[in-house]
DNA sequence: CCGTTTTATGCAAACGTTTGCCCAAATAAA
DNA sequence: TTTATTTGGGCAAACGTTTGCATAAAACGG
């Protein structure tokens, strides 16, 4: 690509200037006659001078770039937490880089040490369902790569982060589920490391023992892989149903999961929610539109990717090295609908 | 963010050679001697050199970074191309920006601008459904920088681009609609001055034709803003059903239009699809779980992204200047469901 | 043994900024 | 008038590469 900007020399030449002077008055002050300042400015606002990023970066290693890793796009959850993320960066001008980890460690692993070799300002990172080990994060944070955590964020660890009430969230579905009448309520998770995973648990385990309902193991499945490998809730579903006491409710920890099962219960003819009911995570823009229209635990995507940027930028901008950490938590929305109609109303 | 790289200058001092030898000694060949190569490129690899890109990109003008400016994240092609575009810039070691217009055409040439004015090596563009004059495209067209169009992509100008069977697709809905016994055939579309747009009026156009129906304007609605306003489309709609002879079947032109529709169609209790048959272009993941399954035309839009920044990344890194533009074109799918289900079965 | 070619390497400029330091002129203080 | 201070601006190095040109050493031909 042919460069076709101006730059600080063509504005010192035809101006009479030095380098540093036009580079000090487009930057206002520092000793530079009001008179100059003007004249740069304007021969600059007239021949549309814009700074040369790469080098401004290679002097002062700022690139007003962020870098985004979650597990993929099309995950309407992640999706909604981009066009967040990408809204706050436009209004703030900056720009996005997106990678994609699939929930593997080793990708997540590749992307982020890309994303910081491209010398990116700053990371927005929702962990891999597989990630365990964080040293390659706190690596990054060593060498003060601002670092923002969204949605799966590492539990035992300093970090800015913010999150969903996983806990608030698990245990109003899961109550909800309780109060219209179910007895035996299944749980569909991720990896039990998760911190999403756990808090939702511990919601249901709350929940049921709340309004002393029996915590069953034999209730709970875990899907190692989120629901990236079909075959791992087709496995989850088909052992909870061949139970010898089945449950007549599943709540599903996540997006994917939530899918997948509904689908598998279309698919297998089993009627939701006579024989068994429905509620799980989900962030699909129209749950009303299924058949039977599904009971959501709804997420702030949106407004947790935009927050996440404020927090990243404003940590990119601040001189000082901000103290202490940031943890945001958003509230979920739990959407009643057909999918946990209750059992009372449909006998 | 502390830089903690070794730099070319490090392997140089410790190796007692020169910056140019060692540069050269890293890009291998070039008259250095086998042994200083090996030298050189063991002791890079030991101190897990890598190149500092920023240098590179202000020496060489390529940044191995691809632009991306389409409508909105969270819709679901979009999602779905997205995933394309950032599955072969991994495989392919380039990272990518990505930008939303929200179909507004200022915010696209504003986008675009901050894009190139970061060096990029190239940009892959969706146009808004605002974009009428090309001037700022064919400007950077014009400084070599390399664009791919895909999905809603410049008529009237020599360029490369990726498109969908726009014609097709429509055609085979509409045929499809006629087929099963639906007379009046309504279209909602997005603006007709799109690429999109027009391909599939006239794919529907044409079906009317060979299947000798009349081509009526009242069953044509056009909703400029693509569905990004929600009253468009109810408007459209509402006008659609007040018509003396109402249609008995809509085909709608796009996701966001299509899902407007069916929500609007189900809100007013409309039943679907004995009193309004239903069908329309649509990525959305699982239209068989709709109530009533939808009829959809879908799009490879995976593929589109992918093919798309395979193209690019061909350009970027062909030495000569490619001759003749490229278009390709993928096929659609047509999923016949419920929501199209034949009149001759229902009555 | 000398001149020429080949081979391997180094020097320095360049990419477009930023910035510490220096300096001339103008002004103020003595 | 001399000295000190302020004001406005320039020089040059630096960021980490790449690359045209120069050059020293080695190899070769005569």
């Amino acid at each position: 690509m042919k460069s076709v900007n101006i730059t600080i020399k063509d504005i010192a030449k035809a101006l009479g200037l030095s380098l540093s002077t036009v580079s000090r008055a487009l930057k206002g002050s520092y000793k530079i006659s009001e008179a100059t300042q003007q004249r740069v400015k304007n021969y600059a606002a007239e021949h549309h001078y814009r700074p040369n990023l790469i080098a401004q970066r290679l002097k002062n290693k700022n690139s007003r770039c962020i870098g985004v890793a979650l597990g993929t796009i099309p995950n309407s959850f992640y999706a909604e937490v981009m066009n967040g993320i990408e809204s706050v960066a436009y209004e703030k001008d900056y720009m996005v880089i997106v990678t994609q980890h699939f929930e593997s460690y080793e990708r997540e692993v590749k992307n982020l040490e890309n994303l910081t070799w491209r010398s990116i300002d700053g990371l927005l990172v929702s962990l891999s369902s597989e990630t365990k080990d964080l040293s390659h994060l706190t690596k990054m944070q060593q060498q003060e790569l601002p670092i923002v955590y969204f949605d799966r964020v590492p539990e035992h660890q300093a970090c800015h982060k913010i999150t969903t009430d996983n806990f608030g969230g698990a245990y109003e579905a899961t109550t909800h589920l309780i109060q219209i009448g179910y007895q035996r309520i299944a749980h569909i998770t991720s990896s039990p490391h998760m911190s999403i995973s756990r808090g939702r648990l511990e919601g249901y385990y709350q929940a049921l023992a709340d309004h002393d309902m029996p915590q069953q193991e034999q209730y709970i499945k875990y899907c190692r892989h989120g629901g990236m490998l079909p075959e791992e809730v087709e496995n989850a579903l088909d052992e909870l149903l061949k139970l010898p006491e089945p449950p007549d409710a599943i709540f599903t920890a996540s997006d994917r999961l939530t899918m997948h099962t509904f689908t598998l219960l279309r698919k297998w003819n089993i009627a939701i929610p006579s024989r068994v009911a429905l509620a799980g995570f989900s962030n699909f823009a129209s749950p009303e539109l299924l058949d039977p229209a599904l009971t959501t635990v709804k997420q702030s995507a949106f407004e947790m990717g935009s927050l996440a940027t404020r927090l990243m930028i404003e940590l990119i901008e601040s001189k000082r090295p901000v103290e202490g950490f940031q943890h945001k938590v958003l509230a979920t929305e739990l959407c009643v609908r057909e999918s946990s109609a209750g059992i009372i109303a449909v006998h």
